[in-house]
DNA sequence: TTTTGTTAGTGTTATTTTAACACTTACTTA
DNA sequence: TAAGTAAGTGTTAAAATAACACTAACAAAA
């Protein structure tokens, strides 16, 4: 493979929904630059690398992926590109990267795509993981390598609004079968605020398209809570109806 | 000046209101590779050119803008990446870049911008304009050069949200004295659809970073209308408020 | 000076959406 | 059988939406 050139990189911020803990996290990618970096979280970057000559950027995404965690199939969504010439911002990451690519780095403009995931589901690589890979939660991320803390920012204001304008398949998040519950954990892990449970609960009674299933959960020590699946199809149809809020 | 590499530009999608006219419009530049080139608009492109070594990706596209058609305090907004291999469609498209640049090209990633500006206030430079650039109907644009047509496809969706959002100062697209008669058109315009005119102007009247100035047009061939002003402060104030919109 | 043409400006109503709020039910485990 | 836990449910007041048609004020033409 033969790097378009060593300027042009892809990297993917990968969030991923742990229905256990309720929590949002994203996967990072541990270097060892930094040996006593205790406080910081200079070490952790997301997956990325330089895009090749012959693919797309989406392509390229796709692959450094796969080649960096093991995930395949995930729909990543390119959301911005990052070029400030100062973007690395140590001497010694700019050494690693050169080594790292074995290709005289001066300066990488990066576009970012961001993907959902379901952390139980699309088990990052174990050996990967064992070795460089960690989900870290989301609240947790100072001070991350080069510039990647601001480009989660900019990813989770992307997520945000694709969102809301329902340009995100976040049904991937949850398990084939789920409560209502956990949708509204979803929704609110999401978008970073708490809704009414019932307030709540009558607007996805009018979602034609997130369906009962007509089945109790079991095994929980508390009233077991109806269960209900996603309608792909009815949700596609139900995005065409989205313009009717401006100003 | 050295350029970055040969693989990475930015373009700029400028919006012009014509307010005249009630058009919006888009700036293009002229080429003349194909000369007999009568039904398309293969000749047609946006303002685009190589980034430099030295420059952010915001300050190649206010450079580039300034240079090619003289606009210069333009607010640009990065909306995507466009990198398909194939994305310089003809050969003749590939050698005119090589001339035009000086450099081998292959391939170009490029970065796109777009910006809303009032066509007669910010008018791009004259003696340009005679040369190579001209505004045409945004809805008079097939088959523009490279891939440009997907680019202003792309680039009006992301207007939209972001206008929607908020997220845009369309409101630069007015002059300072306006109309509610214009606000309403350029929202029809921007959002490519129709209003009630009572209900529009039921929703300005909550918005109170539209002013009534008090003052009336004159001169014109019917009841005058109302001039309003745009208050930019109240209107920052206002865009905090908006996450209340959900599923 | 009157008429004509043109756009500005305005209010009501029925329907839908929002937001706030608290108790009972069904299950497991102790 | 009691205690603990999350599920599930309805009302109401306030606000937002959507549909709808006539009069007012000006310039230009007759």
């Amino acid at each position: 493979m033969s790097v378009l050139n060593p300027s042009l990189s892809v990297d993917c911020v990968i969030f991923g929904l742990d229905t256990q803990e309720q929590a949002l996290k994203i996967l990072v990618y541990e270097r060892d630059i930094f040996p006593d970096d205790n406080s910081g979280n200079k070490n952790l970057k997301f997956p990325g690398s330089l895009v090749a000559d012959d693919e797309s950027l989406d392509e390229s995404a796709d692959r450094v992926l796969k080649e960096l965690t093991g995930l395949k199939n995930i729909c990543l969504k390119q959301f911005r590109a990052f070029g400030d010439p100062a973007r690395i911002k140590y001497d010694e990451e700019r050494e690693w990267s050169e080594r790292h690519y074995g290709v005289k780095i001066d300066r990488v403009v990066t576009i970012a795509y961001y993907a959902l995931i379901r952390i139980d589901e699309h088990n990052p690589d174990q050996k990967l993981i064992k070795d460089k890979l960690r989900w870290i939660n989301i609240d947790d991320t100072d001070n991350l390598a080069f510039d990647h803390s601001y480009i989660l920012a900019k990813s989770r204001e992307a997520l945000q609004q694709d969102f809301i304008f329902q340009n995100v398949m976040a049904f991937e998040l949850l398990p084939k079968k789920f409560t209502l519950q956990q949708l509204q954990s979803m929704y609110e892990l999401i978008l970073g605020s708490k809704f009414d449970k019932r307030n709540f609960r009558k607007k996805i009674g009018k979602a034609e398209y997130i369906v009962p299933l007509g089945e109790k959960q079991n095994g929980v020590a508390h009233k077991p809570a109806m269960l209900f699946r996603f309608d792909h199809k009815k949700f596609e149809r139900s995005k065409e109806g989205i313009r009717n809020f401006f100003i």
